[in-house]
DNA sequence: AAAAATTTTTAGACAACACTAAAAAATTTG
DNA sequence: CAAATTTTTTAGTGTTGTCTAAAAATTTTT
């Protein structure tokens, strides 16, 4: 007979890459209301079954990262958001350097940035920032946490909300599939471009815009609510 | 009874880091006569255990990554080593990146290297060479492989080979213990500063030398003999 | 409210790596 | 060259995370 006594030193709180994504996924299904998030929709979300989440998510608990309650979804702690914040900040602050400086195209970076953001250095990220010149969005608009995990709070205005007439840049995008960002590539829509709307058709919610000066293209109202906006001055 | 039919579509050559770890850890061992690295060096090396690793060289080697003989110590296939190759490839580039461009200390880049090293992307490193302007070295003064894995060929000389009165730049180091990097970091000695030999004492091999307009420092022969220079011409 | 459908959890395995303890081979010593 | 020492391998486990199949709970239908 002969006992093994394993000494696992978990004293850090240092967190795997697969925890790392499921605390992320968690928070983005999360929405407003914070109520708890299915088991489901994070096995669909992080492209894994519902068994595997269900065994992750018991241990999370345990980790007093997410609150769990059997049959009745999951919730992020403090701590099990600070963390997802602090991947998010990671992700987007790195989507900034792989399109500034490498001057990768919109829909190339998400998939490199997956990696990134799990890179392990207190001192790294906030160097980046800095190199970055403390960027406020990513490149598709969506607003970086700072150091604290707080979101700047910039108004997201809809392309479909606009009239006839009115002009605006774009701001970011609300859909960051690859088939979206390499359609926004396709005709030449980048962060910045001013977009003017020159006419709306009811029947379908279309609109016909004018993008760097071509004024033949339209939006169906679906890509339309998927760009973020700011109106001109 | 029940028969699980698992179907592993592992049809991609995608490594784990670990995978990389050992690669690299074995192609730093063969040195220039590449005979079989023993287990317990890459058990060192590694920081794990000689079972561990005899466990692992037998899984590398049915992936024809390495070549190994029970009792005979392991070398690397042809694929093997155009992996190892690119993994230091990687690393080198992102020191560079994180010195020239983040205004990292050289004692502080190589934990943060070992993790980017493993980035997955085909386009990001020839990016990543492109922003740095294809450096041929890191900033250890270690050759950077090119995209085909080919190393610049540049010769190396040591401080102690130099005579009284001859001066040289550094050009880079030999050991990149963190105690040494930031013992260099702390007198001031940065790759490219000129140095200048100004006594040599037999009895313990230790010089005299002259760095920044300061004379006040001696170098130990084994300081000496791990900073790689280039004569000033 | 019972039956049907869906969601979620358990049970039992598997894969990649790590570890300890002990056995086997190789090397060094005397 | 046999004995002692060192190196290496095997055997048995542990941990993290994943999967399939089946059971249990919940929700939806009728």
């Amino acid at each position: 007979m002969c006992l093994n006594f394993y000494i696992y030193t978990n004293t850090d709180n240092m967190q795997t890459s697969t925890t790392e994504d499921y605390l992320k996924a968690i928070f983005k299904l999360s929405g407003i209301y914070k109520k708890g998030v299915s088991t489901n929709s994070i096995a669909e979300e992080l492209s894994t079954k519902a068994s595997s989440v269900s065994d992750m998510v018991k241990k999370l608990s345990e980790k007093k990262l997410v609150d769990y309650v059997k049959y009745q979804g999951t919730t992020l702690t403090k701590e099990g958001e600070n963390i997802a914040l602090k991947v998010i900040r990671k992700h987007r602050l790195w989507e900034v350097f792989l399109v500034e400086k490498l001057k990768f195209g919109w829909d190339e970076i998400h998939e490199i940035a997956e990696q990134l953001e799990h890179i392990k250095s207190p001192k790294l990220i906030d160097k980046l920032d800095a190199h970055l010149g403390f960027p406020k969005k990513d490149p598709h608009g969506d607003p970086i946490p700072d150091k604290n995990g707080l979101f700047p709070t910039i108004k997201k205005l809809k392309l479909n909300e606009l009239k006839i007439g009115e002009k605006a840049i774009l701001t970011g995008v609300s859909e960051d599939s690859k088939d979206f960002l390499s359609y926004l590539d396709t005709i030449g829509l980048k962060l910045g471009s001013s977009i003017e709307v020159l006419d709306y058709f009811k029947f379908d919610k279309s609109l016909k815009v004018k993008i760097n000066n071509r004024s033949d293209l339209t939006f169906s109202d679906l890509v339309a609510n998927n760009l973020n906006i700011s109106k001109e001055n």
